[in-house]
RNA sequence: GGCUGAAUGGCAGAAUGGCUAUGCAGCGGAUUGCAAAUCCGUGUACCUCGGUUCGACUCCGGGUUCAGCCUCCA
């Protein structure tokens, strides 16, 4: 039974579908004005193992993800200018990047990308609804803002009130607000900026209310899980509810999943304190599995610190995972379903049914990747199923994807050995070895080991991997 | 200032009112021409002070420290 920790009730509950059988998430996407950085990287991992279990424990085709692209906005806006670009240029190259640094790292594409600019009449018809039920109103700038003070259960998510926030306010009160919570939902476009053409004049969505349009027409307006990083809880999510309900008069989102933060030196990474790591930087370093692996192997709410010495430390453990797999590349695991009944498999549900939790299910997955290693010697067959179990559990989190021979000899690195090279030498050490010229077999190791090449020689032969 | 959430062994990171997390690194052994890999074994924890309890790292309260939110951010 999955259990969900709801940022709304601050409580772990049993998740229950609105439509029994069948989940609707949505999950805030990116702002396409620059690469997907770490955090970015956290966001899509975990809400893809999600998903993956999601369809795991409902059916693959009752689970419906979506996950939106915010590509209108102030950045946005302000990044072509500078760049001297124009705006759908700059979000769709963005949006490209943003594509292929997900591939990398193994998520799978949700079944709706929606992007804000195509939903403009749904953005229109709500900020109007709004307007007629007395919650939202035009300023004298021309804005129209949304007014807070008239959703009586403003705060609910962020668990504030609206005394606490506005005492603590350091924000610049717009002059045209009534009140300095309220938040624009039509903002007025000034001379050359990007429009839509609307009642209260030329202008562009406010941040929220694209998100709540876009959920609810691809969800309706009531569905199960709503997602994002931390950073959206106040004011987006807090905002988004007050649209959503505001229009509807009735719930709007049943499960609320935040992802905690990224870290570097125990501070938050993120784009205003410029200490950030753009994936396809790290990726000239590590592989998108070691990414993958680093961010499942904390809880998706715990922090998650940044440091080359984390990442070391995951390439390392799966490292020791393929080890285990490495001699079942050629058997092909489609054909395997998971054994349910299982201890293994059990213990995986388990974590997984208790809040996703991935460092749990991975450690079952050492479990097993050890009994794999004893059974190897002695029994071939019991170790090829029970590898081929491994990787079907692995597969649930985007893990142990990968050939396993790939995975350890990488890939060669500019200026390093040719795959070609390091079996010639490793041919010349055979032959050293048949002679027992031992002093030989250990100058050509050391020669390979000078450029991180790993050598092992086993009863089938000598193998090797890069470090 | 208000609010939220953390504090676990050398490092990373889980669970749990009494019993081994797991990984990386270390140490001992098996194995090996030497290694590596693997297997077996092993040490080091639960911020602090009180309370509840037969028993608390685990529950409750105070304190300390850290992070985050109250402003754009995944």
């Amino acid at each position: 039974m999955l259990h969900i920790q709801n940022t709304l009730s601050g409580k772990k509950e049993l998740f229950t579908p609105i439509h029994p059988g069948k989940v609707k998430m949505y999950v805030c996407g990116m702002t396409v004005y620059d690469f997907c950085h770490i955090g970015h990287a956290r966001v899509l991992v975990v809400f893809d193992v999600i998903t993956r279990y999601l369809r795991k424990v409902y059916g693959p085709d009752n689970v419906t993800y979506v996950r939106n692209i915010t590509d209108i906005d102030d950045k946005i806006i302000a990044r072509a200018i500078e760049n001297g670009e124009d705006i759908s240029t700059l979000t769709n190259r963005f949006i490209e990047a943003m594509h292929e640094d997900a591939d990398a790292l193994g998520v799978k594409r949700p079944d709706m990308e929606p992007r804000a600019t195509e939903h403009m009449d749904e953005i229109l018809e709500m900020v109007q609804t709004l307007i007629d039920k007395g919650l939202a109103y035009q300023g004298e700038n021309g804005d129209v803002y949304y007014q807070v003070s008239q959703f009586k259960t403003y705060g609910q998510l962020a668990k504030k009130n609206l005394d606490e926030l506005q005492s603590g306010s350091r924000v610049e009160v717009e002059q045209s607000k009534r009140d300095p919570m309220d938040f624009v939902l039509w903002k007025m476009a000034k001379l050359g900026e990007p429009s839509w053409d609307s009642k209260w004049g030329k202008g562009r969505p406010g941040w929220h209310i694209e998100c709540s349009a876009m959920s609810v027409s691809s969800l309706g307006d009531h569905f199960d899980i709503h997602g994002g990083g931390l950073d959206l809880k106040f004011p987006h999510h807090e905002n988004e509810i007050a649209q959503s309900e505001g229009c509807t008069g009735h719930k709007f989102v049943n499960y609320w999943i935040h992802n905690g933060f990224v870290r570097v030196d125990d501070e938050k990474m993120s784009k205003s304190l410029g200490n950030f790591f753009i994936i396809r930087d790290v990726l000239k370093t590590y592989a998108a599995e070691v990414i993958r692996y680093f961010i499942l192997n904390s809880h998706y709410m715990s922090p998650l610190n940044y440091s080359d010495e984390n990442l070391d430390k995951g390439k390392a453990s799966l490292t020791t995972l393929y080890q285990a797999l490495l001699e079942f590349d050629d058997i092909d695991p489609a054909n395997t379903v998971i054994d349910e009944g299982s201890e293994y498999a059990q213990r995986f549900f388990q974590a997984m049914d208790d809040d996703f939790n991935t460092p749990m299910a991975i450690s079952v997955l050492f479990d097993m990747s050890h009994e794999v290693n004893r059974l190897k010697g002695s029994d071939a067959e019991s170790a090829s199923l029970l590898a081929m179990q491994l990787k079907k559990l692995a597969e649930l989190l985007g893990l142990l994807e990968s050939n396993a021979q790939q995975f350890l000899q990488g890939s060669t690195s500019e200026g390093g050995l040719s795959d070609e090279a390091i079996n010639e030498l490793i041919e010349q050490r055979v032959a050293a070895k048949q002679e027992k010229n031992w002093s030989e077999c250990d100058r050509i190791r050391d020669l390979l080991d000078a450029e991180d090449i790993l050598l092992e020689d086993t009863p089938e032969g000598t193998r090797w991997r890069r470090k």
